[in-house]
RNA sequence: GCAGAGGUGGCUGAGUGGUUAAAAGCGCCAGCUUGGAAAGCUGGUAUCUUCACGGAUACGCGAGUUCGAAUCUCGUCCUCUGCGCCA
């Protein structure tokens, strides 16, 4: 949500900030909302005084009454402004409602530095890293190998829940679990809170942390009740300090959420995004930050720094892009994509997504700390630490050998009681 | 699912139709004090609106009664406790 006073002192800069998104909606919800911001204002201000006028009266009618002088002709004249407080108000409450809806549905202002262009081909490519290693044979699909390896059955998880799903088994469901204890070990080791969350939400912290959208093209509902399937765990950890006033001293916090995500992920795939890529559940290890709106853009590269720490550790070769406009989606600032190399498709794939999200969530959750002055909305930043099915798909592929083994990383080995290679078992 | 209790500031918690929106305590901030700190003392510590004076709002949310509601009535949401069910 954007901050209402900057709108109104600034209308023009958050306009132009708008148009870099390249969206006529945004332009037409904000020149709607101005409107409407006046309208609200000039009544709030006519519901006050007439507020004012009964106030007065009615403690003029106080005090008559407890001096014991006749009081009718005062209250004669009070009974009459309820009345018309009451038509002014219900206008009011329709105007305010109309104020927020559009206040939740404009996107964050984005960052100076953020690159200016139309979708995820004009992504900024920041860096790279990593050796790719020469495999002179044809690979085989991940999804394919896994399932050779007998370290997955997507078969039978479509019988049972349809495509999108799978049964990890063995030494890969063991390698799930490494990557997972690898991943909170790097952030526990930095202080990172590790965190469990809760897997269903309610719809209102819900829509305090995600672009409303998600909740018809993203998000699984519960049937009757008012429980959505978390897509990350981003989402309960950042809403967790909903409606809070937080101590300074303790910022900035930090967490390392670990829990399974489900997706919907609509629409048709492609062959490379059969197996373990585009799923609709999936064990991501997230990192979510807190912290003061100065800190932001320093934590924003500490989290970056950290997910490169595991693809380096993993020996995967991967990028980071600093992700365009009109590719960065309603609620970050601004959002770096690190994306790890496949080389079946030979391009750069995206395994984790970092984002500053400046005080857009804090904002709709009401997430502030005192300063010891005034009352400030913290900053909030997330970012994967990994994804676990997209890491094993690159794993499998990366480090793939002819003979369709998988060698496991260095790194992960003591998480797999010294296993150095998957391979079939006889 | 059933029954009971409850929802008040940053926190604990008092308040049951009109002295000032909140006693008391805790926390936090500033000042005094100190070599520095602790303690102590003094003051401050909700939101919106207005250039400002000021005004309005605020006791979960919504409606009602009333000149006037934290307080009375109804609805609703949520939490806790007990029972039931259960890994």
């Amino acid at each position: 949500m954007l901050d209402i006073k900057l709108i109104r002192e600034k209308p023009e800069l958050v306009r132009k900030n708008l148009e870099k998104r390249q969206s006529k909606k945004y332009l037409e919800l904000f020149d709607n909302l101005l409107i409407v911001d006046k309208k609200m204002l000039f009544l709030l201000k006519e519901t006050e005084e007439l507020r004012h006028k009964r106030n007065t009266i009615t403690s003029e009618v106080k005090k008559l009454l407890t001096e014991k002088k006749d009081a009718t002709e005062k209250i004669k004249q009070a009974k009459e402004i309820p009345l018309q407080i009451k038509e002014k108000d219900q206008k009011l409450t329709e105007l305010k409602q109309e104020h927020n809806s559009i206040l939740f549905k404009l996107p964050n202002l984005l960052h100076k530095s953020v690159p200016f262009g139309k979708d995820d081909s004009e992504n900024k490519e920041i860096k790279k890293e990593g050796k790719i290693q020469k495999q002179d044979f044809d690979l085989i699909h991940h999804g394919k190998l896994a399932a050779d390896l007998n370290g997955a059955d997507f078969e039978r998880a479509v019988k049972i829940s349809g495509s999108g799903f799978y049964f990890l088994k063995g030494d890969l469901a063991l390698l799930e679990q490494a990557l997972i204890r690898f991943a909170t070990d790097l952030l526990t080791k930095k202080n990172y809170e590790l965190i469990f969350p809760p897997l269903l939400m309610r719809r209102k912290p819900y829509s305090g942390v995600t672009d409303l959208n998600d909740f018809e093209n993203v998000m699984y509902k519960i049937e009757n009740e008012d429980l959505y399937l978390i897509a990350t765990s981003e989402h309960p950890l950042v809403s967790m300090y909903m409606d809070e006033t937080l101590n300074e001293k303790n910022l900035p916090l930090k967490f390392a959420g670990v829990s399974p995500c489900f997706r919907k992920e609509v629409g048709k795939h492609g062959l490379d995004e059969r197996g373990l890529f585009r799923v609709h559940q999936f064990n991501k290890v997230e990192q979510v930050i807190f912290c003061r709106p100065e800190e932001s853009e320093k934590l924003h590269e500490e989290l970056l720094k950290n997910s490169e720490k595991l693809m380096q550790s993993l020996k995967i070769p991967y990028i980071v892009v600093n992700v365009c406009t009109g590719d960065i989606g309603v609620v970050a600032s601004k959002k770096y994509d690190v994306e790890g190399y496949s080389p079946r498709e030979k391009k750069y794939i995206e395994v984790m997504s970092c984002s500053n999200c400046t005080d857009f969530q804090s904002r709709r959750l009401n997430i502030k700390y005192y300063s010891g002055k005034e009352k400030v909305f913290v900053h909030t930043l997330n970012n994967t630490m990994i994804a676990t099915a997209r890491a094993l798909r690159l794993i499998l592929e990366n480090f793939q050998t002819k003979k369709h083994t998988v060698k496991i990383p260095k790194a992960l080995r003591p998480y797999l009681n010294g296993l150095k290679e998957l391979k079939l078992k006889k």
